[in-house]
DNA sequence: CTAGGGTTAG
C-alpha cells in the first residue's frame, strides 16, 4: 500500500499554508523535487492545489508547475480552474478545461469541474461561454447535481438573466435550502423583489443566510424600510445575526439618512462583539459620512486595521461629499502610499474632491492619470465629474469643450452639470443649449425644465419662464417637490417644499425661526440668487433659511489628517 | 484530497 494514497494532507503540503514568500515556496518545491515526491501524482495535485488557492491573484508559479507535469490528475486541473475562477485572470480557467478534454489519460470533467467553470463564467460575465458550459454540463450528465444547480443560478444572476434562473430553478424537483436562497438572491438582484419575498415566505426552512439574502435584497433595491423591518422580524424569530446582516442594516440606514438607527446598529455590533470585517467597517464609514457625521466616519476609518480599496474610496467620497476636498485628496495620497491600487470608482471620489476644493488643474491631471498611469478607462461618470469640475469653477467654455470632445455620446449627467454651472454663472446662452440637449436625451426629465425656468427667472425674463411652464404642462410634467428627511428617535420624518402637514408643524416653525434668528446674528446672509422664481424677495430669504445645507469653511484639525 | 446560497465604495 502506497502511503501517498492516504487521504490526509502530506506534512510538507501542510507547511505551504504558512508560507508567504515565493522564495520559501521555491525552497519547498525543490525539496519535493529532490526527494522525487512530485512524481507521485496525488502529492503533485495537493501541491498545485495548495499553492494555487493560496495565491489566486498570481498563478504564474502554479501554472509553471502544472505545465511541467505531463499527467496531471483531475484534482490538480480542477484546482487550477477553481483558483483561476477566484482570481484576477478567470479567462485562463478554460486552458485547464481543455487539458481535461484533451488528456490522453482518459480524464473527463466531473461535477467539481463544472461548478468551478460556471463560477468563472459568472466572474467574466461571459454570456455565450456560460451557455456553452451549461450545455456541456448537461451533456456530461451533471444537470442534477445540487452544487452545479446553485452555481448555474448564481451565474445567470451575474449575467442579469432572470428568466434563465427561473428555467434552472423550476426544473429542480425539490430545491434545497442553498438553491432556494440562490433564487431569492437572483430575483432581488434582477429586479423582482416581490417574487423574491414570495419565495422567501414559503421556504420550509430558513437559516440566517436566507434571512441575510432577503434583507440584502431590500437594502440593495432601494427599499431600506423593508430591510429594517425584516431585520426586526429576524431578531424576533431568534435567528442568528452576524456581521453580514449588519452590513445590510447599515446600508439601509445610510439610504434612509437615519443616523440614530445607524448609531444603534454600531452599538449592536459592539455589544454583540461581531467581527469587524473590512466590509462591515466600510459600511459603517459610509453610513456615518452620508448621514453627515464625517468625523465619526473618519474615527472608524483610522481605527480599522485592514482597509481595502472600498474602505479608502468610501472615506474619500464621504470627505468630498461633506465639503472636505483637500482632505479627500490627502487621503488619496496616503492610500497609494499604502500600496492600494485605485480603481474607476476611486477616481469618482478623487474628482469630486477636486471639484469641492476648486482644484481644476489638479483634477485634470488626475483624470489624465487614469489611463496613463493606472490603465483605467474613464467612464461616463468621470466625464460628468470633469464637466462639473470645470463648470463649478466657472470655466464654462472648457466644460462645453470637454463635452464636445468626449469619445462617447454625452449623457444627461454631463449636460446637467453644464446646465447647473450655467445657472450658477448666469450664462443664458449656454444654459439654453444645455437644457435643449438635456431634453433631447430625456424629455421626461424635470430638472432640465426647472433649471432653465429658474435661469430665466434669475434674468427676470418672465415670458420665457411661463413658456417653459407651458411646455412642461403640455408634456405632462409637474415639478416634483424637493424633500428633506430627518430621523428623530428612530422615526423618519419627511418634509416637502411648502409642506406643513407634520403634526407638530407649529413647534417646528417656531424652532426654525429661532435658528434663523441666531444664524442672522452670527452673520449668515442668505444667497437669494439660485432660488425659485415665483416667490417674493423676503419670502425667498425665508425659504433659504429653512434649507438645511449651509456653506461653511473647512474646519481644521477635525479629521486626524494634519 | 476539491464544491453550492448572504455583505461594502459611483
Amino acid at each position: 500500500m502506497n502511503s501517498f494514497r492516504s487521504v490526509a494532507k502530506h506534512p510538507i503540503i501542510s507547511l505551504i499554508d504558512s508560507v508567504t514568500t515565493l522564495k520559501e515556496l521555491k525552497q519547498i518545491h525543490s525539496q519535493l523535487v529532490l526527494n522525487s515526491l512530485l512524481k507521485n501524482p496525488h502529492l503533485l495535485g495537493q501541491f498545485i492545489a495548495t499553492i494555487a488557492l493560496n495565491n489566486p491573484d498570481n498563478l504564474d508559479y502554479s501554472n509553471q508547475v502544472l505545465d511541467q507535469c505531463d499527467n496531471p490528475t483531475l484534482f490538480a486541473l480542477n484546482s487550477m480552474i477553481r483558483a483561476h475562477s477566484k482570481g484576477s485572470t478567470p479567462q485562463n480557467s478554460f486552458r485547464f478545461y481543455k487539458k481535461i478534454l484533451q488528456s490522453n489519460h482518459n480524464l473527463s470533467p466531473d461535477n467539481y469541474t463544472f461548478n468551478f467553470l460556471v463560477r468563472t463564467c459568472a466572474q467574466l460575465s461571459a454570456h455565450g461561454t456560460g451557455l456553452a458550459v451549461h450545455g456541456a454540463l448537461i451533456k456530461h450528465g451533471f444537470e442534477h447535481d445540487p452544487h452545479v444547480q446553485s452555481g448555474l443560478i448564481f451565474m445567470y444572476t451575474e449575467l442579469g438573466c432572470l428568466s434563465s434562473c427561473h428555467k434552472v430553478f423550476d426544473k429542480i424537483p425539490e430545491p434545497d435550502l442553498v438553491c432556494q436562497t440562490a433564487m431569492v438572491s437572483a430575483c432581488s438582484k434582477c429586479g423582482d423583489i416581490g417574487f423574491a419575498r414570495e419565495l422567501f415566505d414559503v421556504m420550509p426552512m430558513r437559516d440566517h443566510i436566507a434571512w441575510n439574502a432577503m434583507i440584502a435584497g431590500y437594502a440593495q433595491c432601494g427599499q431600506p424600510r423593508e430591510a429594517l423591518s425584516l431585520f426586526h422580524l429576524m431578531q424576533m424569530e431568534g435567528v442568528w445575526v452576524n456581521e453580514v446582516s449588519m452590513v445590510s442594516v447599515l446600508s439601509a440606514c445610510t439610504h434612509l439618512g437615519a443616523l440614530d438607527q445607524g448609531r444603534w446598529a454600531h452599538a449592536y455590533i459592539e455589544r454583540n462583539k461581531l467581527r469587524m470585517t473590512v466590509t462591515l467597517g466600510t459600511a459603517l464609514i459610509d453610513m456615518y459620512a452620508k448621514c453627515g457625521n464625517v468625523n465619526k466616519a473618519m474615527e472608524v476609518f483610522w481605527g480599522m486595521k485592514e482597509k481595502n480599496v472600498y474602505t479608502w474610496t468610501s472615506a474619500m467620497g464621504g470627505l468630498a461629499m461633506n465639503g472636505f476636498g483637500k482632505k479627500c485628496l490627502e487621503l488619496f495620497s496616503l492610500m497609494k502610499h499604502d500600496g492600494i491600487h485605485p480603481n474607476e470608482i476611486t477616481f469618482v471620489s478623487v474628482l469630486r474632491g477636486c471639484t469641492v476644493a476648486g482644484l481644476v488643474e489638479e483634477g485634470r491631471e488626475h483624470f489624465e492619470s487614469m489611463g496613463k498611469v493606472y490603465g483605467l478607462e474613464p467612464q461616463l461618470e468621470h466625464y460628468g465629474c470633469m464637466v462639473d469640475l470645470y463648470g463649478r469653477a466657472g470655466h464654462l467654455d472648457e466644460a462645453l469643450n470637454f463635452i464636445n470632445n468626449m469619445p462617447m455620446k454625452p449623457h444627461s449627467g454631463a449636460w446637467g452639470a453644464l446646465l447647473n454651472a450655467c445657472r450658477m454663472y448666469k450664462n443664458m446662452k449656454l444654459g439654453e443649449l444645455a437644457s435643449r440637449k438635456l431634453v433631447e436625451l430625456e424629455d421626461k426629465n424635470h430638472c432640465a425644465y426647472v433649471l432653465l425656468s429658474n435661469m430665466y427667472a434669475d434674468n427676470k425674463n418672465w415670458e420665457e419662464v411661463s413658456s417653459v411652464r407651458e411646455i412642461m404642462k403640455a408634456r405632462g410634467l409637474t415639478k416634483l417637490p424637493g424633500c428633506s428627511v430627518i430621523e428623530v428617535g428612530g422615526e423618519v420624518h419627511e418634509f416637502f417644499v411648502g409642506d406643513n402637514s407634520h403634526p407638530r408643524y407649529d413647534e417646528i416653525e417656531m424652532m426654525m425661526a429661532e435658528i434663523s434668528k441666531r444664524l442672522r446674528l452670527a452673520g449668515y446672509v442668505a444667497d437669494t440668487n439660485p432660488v425659485l422664481f415665483d416667490i417674493e424677495e423676503e419670502e425667498k430669504e425665508d425659504a433659504l433659511f429653512k434649507h438645511s445645507e449651509k456653506d461653511c469653511e473647512e474646519p481644521q484639525d477635525l479629521l486626524g489628517l494634519s
